[in-house]
DNA sequence: TGTACATCAGTGAACGCGCGTTCACTGATGTAC
DNA sequence: TGTACATCAGTGAACGCGCGTTCACTGATGTAC
């Protein structure tokens, strides 16, 4: 019982380390981080860290990992708490959150998809997986349209080029994804797309030239939704 | 004369300086950047360095500088070295090029459009029209294009949503481009979509996912100038 | 209830490191007469 | 052609700084009897 106090105890204060490292980075930018730094924030002695984390990059990987788990968990909620009546519709909603997500993290945003943090490696078997449980959300949601035919995949955006089909058969057949190529390959496309003008943002490069991003990546999510054939109630 | 010799072995070792930094950049990423890593790859003791650059923010800012001038050089030297008949096709050499430039130069790419520095900000009026600069080549294509009725603007992009409308009408007029708003617009697009695949490969986050970048890359970008309403040769 | 003991979160000092930048200087080179 | 001088690229020592990490320790808390 005073055991189990303690674990809790122990849970709460990493918990705060990571919390005093996030503040960091989103005050000093990703290389910011810095294990006296946080010891600063938290009025703690440099060393008391070690308690908790064996080390800094030890510490960064918990920060990533959380991050995609973060993400991943507001993707899935959008989901699951869209009001739109259609499998198309709720895609578009997680779509939306990815981008809201990430302008609300920006940090996190940055510690998945960001430049390597220098010196530090992410492990790829964490970090592999991870990316590929972000895309599971949207591509089941393109499955769903695509089994009711409200998604029916039209010029050019049903050829699927070689290689590439190639690659995303193996991914589907080595992970037994209960998916169709085209589904997985139309999510690749909104992936890539979406990322564009995220990425855009979060470095500020694109504020200044479309005015308002929001509309400017709501209404381009939905042409290319349109484009590739998903007939989008408005 | 001896005065013009100094100076250009005054070039020349800024030169050597710069490329040395850009190695350092190459090996350690962008955060590796150091007076005395320079000093150390060139021979040199650090303070010999500030005969050349007044600090290292200096000297970043001209790196940054240089990245830019570079990537617009590359984008006009394959407009104007396109054996493609069509404006459309020299637009797709373009953006090929694009990519090319920033998958050949992944440092002055982050430079550019990667994370900030940490502790440096790009003065502001150097970054912004130097932004603006690698649009002007697309979207002087696409302008021509629309000239010569080879892109017909089709449905979902020829509606510019109100307040990007408005936001690209004030860029036209205030720096008087001589051009339509639905080019700047569809230009807009191309830039975003481009970025959201160059990013990923830059970052390593797509090559697992789609097999072939440079093909999945090519594809997409012929995609979106048809589905836009570009005729393309194939 | 009261005392002896174990646990362990956190301390304080220290390590070796690399950093950007300054300063007074040296010594080769090239100039002026 | 020969000498005195100015220039200035590069040196070497030093500054104060923050970093990750180690180590032996302390002292409060909670446990066992």
């Amino acid at each position: 019982m005073a055991r189990k106090r303690n674990e809790e105890l122990n849970a709460a204060t990493a918990d705060a380390i990571k919390q005093a490292a996030r503040q960091l980075m989103a005050e000093e930018g990703t290389n910011g981080l810095s294990v006296r730094g946080i010891a600063k924030v938290l009025d703690l002695t440099p060393p008391a860290i070690y308690h908790y984390f064996a080390s800094l990059d030890a510490l960064t990987t918990a920060l990533i990992v959380d991050s995609f788990n973060a993400l991943a968990d507001a993707l899935e909620f959008a989901g699951s708490n869209s009001t739109a009546p259609t499998a198309g519709g709720k895609l578009l909603d997680v779509i939306l959150a990815y981008r809201q997500w990430a302008v609300d993290n920006p940090i996190g945003f940055q510690l998945i998809y960001g430049n390597p943090i220098p010196g530090y490696v992410a492990p790829a078997d964490a970090t592999v997986p991870a990316v590929v449980r972000t895309f599971v959300v949207s591509v089941s949601f393109l499955e769903e349209a695509l089994q009711t035919g409200e998604l029916v995949p039209v010029e050019p955006y049903n050829q699927i080029p070689p290689v590439v089909e190639a690659r995303l058969s193996d991914l589907i057949s080595q992970n037994q994804y209960p998916i169709a190529i085209i589904s997985m390959y139309l999510a690749m496309i909104l992936w890539t797309q979406l990322h564009g003008i995220i990425y855009l943002e979060i470095y500020n490069h694109i504020q200044f030239n479309v005015g308002n991003v929001p509309i400017f990546y709501e209404t381009q999510m939905r042409n290319m939704l349109t484009a590739m054939g998903l007939k989008m109630t408005r």
